[in-house]
DNA sequence: TGTAATAGTAAACGGCGTTCACTCATTTGA
DNA sequence: TCAAATGAGTGAACGCCGTTTACTATTACA
């Protein structure tokens, strides 16, 4: 069981050659470019040896984009791991993180954010499955925010200000996290909304007519989301978000 | 100059008729099922024959989402004359309006507003050209904010507060609606990404993993939006918002 | 009435995903 | 050790696709 055999190996190497060759092409020429035959042909190989290794294009652009959002999590998670044990760092660090990788991999970001993949329903209605990218993703913000909760659950709006169909319309998210309170499901969707719209558009160019310097933009917003939160107690002398 | 003449007419007609095949293609089978033999199948024609009304199948694309975006701001400013004389009754109504056709025209939404289109960088970067997709929709929000803060600029955050650096980014959007206070175009560009954050996370079910009624969270953070703004005053006895 | 522009066709080129029948090397098990 | 089974890869083919080219009617206009 442990070590894998020489098949396995020769095939998990294809493997992850046909998925090298796949993001070559996504980002030069964007998802349409992801053609079997070319993947193939840098390969040396036919296009239906693909086969051998995913049912159709579609699967293979799939599983592409499932790797890509793991590369995009172990990201925000080394940037989480970075900005030291405050969970106001680590928030700020996280949301700075998820802009840098999806500017500098628009092509990636399109193809695991945008619109409906091309296989139609692509994303599966999971709703309670992890693999969600959403789910996946929130995760990494949702410890920290839960973290600070617990420090210090004051200054949160009280729960009987968040409206009571929203509190019940959060079921999924709580049961995901347990012990989540509503208002602090409530934040986290909140900041994922903003840093989620905040960089879609700035990846796609929707914020040009508006804004000559996005970060600038993104800067302000993350500033006022962090001013929600309450101050952190324990972290000593000077709380440095700096820079 | 005034009657088309009787070829012009045909044109047009054959404009359109392309158009509404590619759209039929669009909605049923996604960006990638449009094509221009199958569009010239449904016409009982030949695909060259499309040549003469579009260069290109990009092209047709780009113009078929050019008509998208007319028919949505189309759309939010029905709703927002509907909506009375009262500036935040017109946002309420222009917000709800973007999520009512989003929700109901998810595929056309991702055309428009996903990912970088098909044919590489389609919506050019005219950074100011009306043509901008979020500058033509903007607009339609920008009007009723600037109204409200000419009726009472009070309760903004004073322009000290934003900061330098948004300030000067945000030159863009400033040039384009003169006159327009720092302190408003960022509540607005604040505003504008939450919805269309919250949007298009509920049309690609990227809220699935969270919320169980999308509708609910975009009320909450509707209401949470408007709460920003100040009460108007001379908009007479009940300023209903309601229902 | 004759000429130029316009709308359409048929055929062809190359590329694509996918299927099928086939070969060859490797692994497996008696 | 040797035969059977499994796995990887090929080549040909089918039916799509966008696009180009040469060609034919039809319409508009002087």
């Amino acid at each position: 069981m442990t070590a894998p055999t020489r098949r396995e190996r020769l095939r998990t190497a294809a493997v992850s050659e046909i998925k090298d060759g796949a993001r070559r092409l996504l980002v030069s020429g964007g998802p349409q470019a992801i053609s079997l035959r070319a993947i193939a042909r840098d390969m040396g190989m036919t296009a239906p040896a693909i086969y051998r290794y995913f049912p159709s294009l579609d699967a293979l652009i799939v599983d592409l984009a499932g790797d890509l959002l793991d590369e995009l999590r172990e990201h925000l998670e080394a940037a989480r791991d970075a900005a030291g044990a405050a969970p106001v760092a680590q928030l700020a660090a996280t949301a700075r993180a998820f802009r840098n990788w999806s500017v500098r991999h628009p092509v990636e970001f399109g193809l695991v954010f945008g619109s409906l993949l091309p296989g139609v329903d692509a994303f599966p209605d999971n709703c309670t499955n992890d693999d969600d990218p959403g789910a996946r993703l929130g995760a990494v913000f949702v410890a920290p925010l839960l973290e600070l909760w617990h420090r210090s659950p004051m200054p949160m709006p009280p729960p009987a200000q968040v409206d009571h169909r929203l509190a019940e319309s959060l079921g999924p998210m709580r049961e995901r996290h347990r012990e989540l309170p509503v208002e602090v499901a409530r934040l986290m969707l909140s900041g994922w909304t903003m840093l989620y719209g905040l960089v879609s558009m700035e990846v796609y160019h929707q914020l040009r007519w508006a804004v000559s310097d996005p970060e600038a933009l993104f800067e302000a917003e993350l500033a006022a989301f962090l001013r929600q939160l309450p101050a952190e107690p324990d972290t000593g002398p000077a709380s440095a978000t700096g820079t």
